[in-house]
DNA sequence: TTCTCCGCGTTTGGACGGTC
DNA sequence: GACCGTCCAAACGCGGAGAA
């Protein structure tokens, strides 16, 4: 798989700031320098640590001004979130931070890079994954073209292997920042749900389907349903998400993704060989064996690594 | 290589009419 | 009256061509 995932943890998207689309890429761009610095442990120590980009990832035509006034634009944002710290069995706790995200733009002229501090305490927004990350693909994210758009396929990347997810609306327009904005739910409907719908649809590798729920005649709840698209030259198809679903979570018992993402590869890689279906029923009665006792866990591994996942194309 | 500028697409809000 | 859908217009942001 050549695809570049990068991992997001998840109070990046619940916090509170709004960002333009170069300024969203620019964010990418950091968590993708940083992801060796991930780390689950809060007490690790965070050190400013210097991003350096290359224009053309930012900008085709390597326009400088528009970079440099994004990111004087991010360095004069405070950012607002919440850290979710483990708490045994009781709930997590909440942790408050402000911290702005970027500092001391450097750019020498003519130069392809451009270089830029991100404090430590913004390293540990980016880089605390302890109250869990998303893993999504980068290129992808770069690609789409509207904030919202980004914002909903790192929500499809962190609910995909759940199939969907439902909140209410108020909670989604928090989610995307737009609590003053488009009051009337058709608004909310045509130009944030639908045309990132399609964007999703056409250019990712999950996108979603949404139903409004009505409560006395208002609509109160948003829930979505999860799909996979598996890109096949220069175009997407549709995958069975039930499929999916079921072959990513039965190889995530074997291939955990807390250790690596070999579960999300696996699963890929098998429906881009169009063995999901065979997958599916092959897991399934995998699956009974292990129920019955047949099979235990050791044998299934053994037998995953050494016959399956080769017929099934992952490997 | 950098910058400016134009055109187009996106974002946003308001007005108005229809439905419950 | 409250809520929703459609239409319209203005503001804004981005992509790309071309000039400096």
């Amino acid at each position: 798989m050549k695809e570049k995932y990068i991992k997001q943890p998840n109070h990046i998207i619940t916090a509170r700031f709004t960002l333009s689309n170069l300024e969203k890429n620019i964010i990418y761009t950091i968590l993708s320098q940083l992801q060796k610095s991930m780390s689950k442990d809060l007490n690790q120590k965070y050190v400013e640590s210097e991003v350096t980009i290359k224009l053309k990832t930012l900008d085709k035509n390597r326009n400088y001004k528009r970079i440099k006034s994004a990111i004087k634009s991010l360095a004069g944002k405070q950012v607002e979130f919440e850290l979710n710290i483990p708490n045994g069995k009781k709930p997590d706790k909440i942790q408050a931070n402000v911290t702005s995200l970027v500092s001391g733009l450097k750019y020498e002229r003519n130069s392809e890079f451009i270089s830029f501090m991100v404090p430590s305490q913004a390293s540990r927004f980016f880089c605390y994954t302890g109250g869990g990350y998303t893993k999504f693909q980068k290129t992808i994210a770069i690609s789409l073209t509207s904030y919202y758009s980004k914002r909903l396929y790192e929500l499809c990347c962190r609910w995909a292997d759940r199939g969907g997810f439902d909140c209410k609306i108020e909670e989604f327009r928090r989610l995307m920042s737009i609590e003053n904005k488009y009051k009337q739910i058709s608004h909310l409907r045509t130009r944030v749900l639908e045309d990132s719908q399609k964007q999703l649809e056409k250019s990712a590798d999950v996108f979603f389907k949404y139903t409004l729920k009505k409560e006395g005649g208002k609509y109160t709840d948003i829930v979505f349903k999860i799909h996979r698209n598996i890109h096949i030259g220069k175009k997407n198809r549709q995958v069975r998400s039930d499929y999916y679903s079921f072959v990513y979570n039965f190889l995530n018992q074997y291939f955990p993704r807390y250790l690596d993402d070999r579960a999300q590869v696996y699963s890929d890689s098998i429906a881009y060989a169009d063995e999901l279906y065979t997958a599916y029923k092959r897991f399934g009665r995998l699956d009974d064996d292990l129920t019955t006792g047949k099979k235990t866990k050791k044998d299934i591994i053994n037998l995953l690594n050494a016959v399956i996942l080769k017929e099934l194309k992952a490997i």
